[in-house]
DNA sequence: CGGCCAATTGAGTAGCTTCAAACTTCGTGG
DNA sequence: CCACGAAGTTTGAAGCTACTCAATTGGCCG
């Protein structure tokens, strides 16, 4: 039996700021407090698994509330963290403390990978919902290197794919409209639901129209006036968080730019 | 003596399109045909050196001409490439075949690790002028698993400073105009010149207005306006691909824009 | 020289941002 | 319980940035 990892220390450490977000806590039911090395690999829906002789090692999980930072900047890179339920965003903060939302994390999502090569974090992961993450001491391991050297495999699969992930985003960034850019989101968080197993015509959002449009590269304003578009095409229906997709045909057809069927037409 | 792989048959495969680059090749001279772990560690200036006793393996290099794709879309994944010297962009295909340029590599930046996970590349990689990369065959590494397992955590640092590199893009690509984004972009070429020994001042751009701007996140002709409109400052002379840079700190300024600027007034 | 491609420059416009105001929701404290 | 304030959202109007379309110039190569 190999040793496990403690980490209660983050939990406390990082006060909630005072604004409360509408805590969704569906999933704080099954509450779980240690994970195995395959059931994590399930969780990360890896090609190749984590060798099952290494479930002798089990892994911490670590509660959140809604505002608690899962790591902040500039912290020593320690653990990388593994939702297993709950709703994250990942930031950026610039040279005035300006946030930029990087990413939004849920189930089967890898936060805090960024520290790797400096050692520290490069940014915040703050939970939007009340979360349950896996803390993975990724330094630590190193030490039974048996167990370090599967996960680093894994992890090597999960980077190339967070590469393309991230290259996906730039092209939509440098290319995309407004209209473009927001139905896309809404598809994939749409599919991303659909496989956690939630409905993926409806859901709830669980950011600001703020935080949307640091994410995609706009203001909360066009992100409004864009939801309200959609809205009033009958496409979606908007209701401040709440979104229903009534048209999944139409909303696909909106995520070609006008620019984008020029481009086309020349080719053919 | 560990077995060394042979890669020539890319070299010929793909036929260069008829416009030949300006070639530049004053690295030409000193060509190699063989790198040890160790030489490839230092070329990757890693934080963790490839360890020495797995100098037995040496690695190939292979010439591209300008023009010639190193990788190519959909090809399967069983080498990523470490550039020697010389430039390359790497581009990704969208629906429609048209090209978003992912990111310049020059001596030292790795190629193609976007296929790991799905065992395609997911983008090609054309030479913009004369190349001399070390092909590293990283599945088949795996059979002498020692040298392996350096490489991949050697690899995993790799991943993580390109991920924060690739955060950092879509910063500037989510927040920064068009003036902020060219002379970022000047910049950092200047530096990564710098480092290599060269000139941080005077350098020649190995791409096209269109690539830069496809990079950007702009059009050719706003590429082409910025720098006129940085050039009739002051800041830098331009004549077509020649650049340089006349006044670096005006330069650095200009990554600040109007919002940057107001958003710190606000704060303080 | 002519053809081709890259780059520059201009004019007009679409789309997003900015600024501003009104409204909703939610939590807190009287 | 209601009033209040803070934060989030919506919507309008005006302005500006970058895009589109188009014409021209300059290099390069056959």
């Amino acid at each position: 039996m190999t040793t496990a990892f403690a980490q209660p220390q983050n939990r406390a450490k990082t006060i909630p700021p005072p604004a409360l977000r509408t805590s969704y806590n569906a999933l704080k039911s099954h509450a779980k407090l240690w994970s195995t090395a395959s059931e994590i690999s399930e969780l990360l829906n890896l090609p190749i698994a984590i060798q099952r002789q290494t479930d002798q090692v089990v892994f911490q999980h670590v509660h959140f509330k809604s505002g608690q930072r899962i790591h902040s900047l500039n912290q020593e890179f320690v653990n990388i963290y593994l939702v297993n339920s709950g709703f994250i965003k990942s930031i950026f903060l610039d040279e005035f403390g300006n946030e930029q939302v990087c990413h939004f994390q849920m189930k089967g999502d890898l936060l805090g990978i960024d520290g790797m090569h400096t050692g520290r974090h490069m940014s915040e992961a703050v939970a939007l919902s009340d979360c349950d993450v896996i803390v993975i001491p990724l330094l630590k391991l190193k030490v039974c290197s048996c167990t370090f050297e599967h996960f680093e495999r894994a992890i090597l699969h999960i980077f190339s794919r967070q590469l393309v992930a991230q290259q996906n985003r730039l092209n939509i960034l440098a290319s995309k409209n407004a209209e473009a850019r927001v139905s896309i989101f809404l598809q994939s968080l749409a599919q991303r639901f659909h496989l956690l197993g939630y409905s993926q015509t409806s859901f709830n959002l669980r950011m600001t129209r703020h935080e949307m449009g640091s994410y995609l590269g706009l203001t909360l304003e066009t992100v409004s006036r864009t939801l309200s578009l959609l809205n009033d095409a009958g496409i979606i229906s908007v209701q401040l968080r709440r979104i229903v997709i009534l048209d999944a045909e139409g909303l696909k057809e909106l995520t070609l730019t006008h620019r984008d069927i020029q481009r086309c037409m020349v080719k053919v």
